[in-house]
DNA sequence: TCATAATGTAAAGTTTTATTTACTATTAGT
DNA sequence: ACTAATAGTAAATAAAACTTTACATTATGA
């Protein structure tokens, strides 16, 4: 699975840690994520594709399997 | 949260097991789902949504905040 | 170049998702 | 009424998300 956190957080220029704020989690939380190291949880996608403007499809990729 | 993973799924005449077998997970997660006892992952519920033609926003539904 | 903000990384610890097993309750068919 | 399939529940465990702290690296700007 890969995603567009890195780059729609970009196109919202926040940081990390903004981001990390606005959606109640931790830094590392979001860095994971755009790292991949990890698969958030549904409310956690919600937010961040709310708030980006996308739908959780367009903003999670899910890659064949 | 709210979820409509139980009336979606009679629509497909599928059982708590078949879905957990067709998504690749144990019918206790479904159930727990159903029952809102967790929030499963974005791989999940992309994956839920995908089976039952739905978005995951449609799928799952944040209520208030 | 120096300072500072932002990002990368890593390890230990907590919380929650998910599995396994197992047993009970409900429903449907014969 | 009996049987079998389905669903509800619960507890113990495993696995993964997420937090906290801390420090190293890279970019940015004065």
């Amino acid at each position: 699975m890969k995603n567009l956190v890195k780059v729609e957080r970009a196109r919202l220029d926040l940081t990390q840690a903004q981001l990390a704020d606005t959606l109640g989690v931790s830094r590392q939380t979001i860095h994971a994520i755009e790292k991949n190291k990890f698969n958030p949880s549904v409310i956690l996608a919600l937010k961040m594709a709310k708030l980006f403007s996308l739908t959780v499809e367009e903003l999670f990729i899910i890659d064949e399997e």
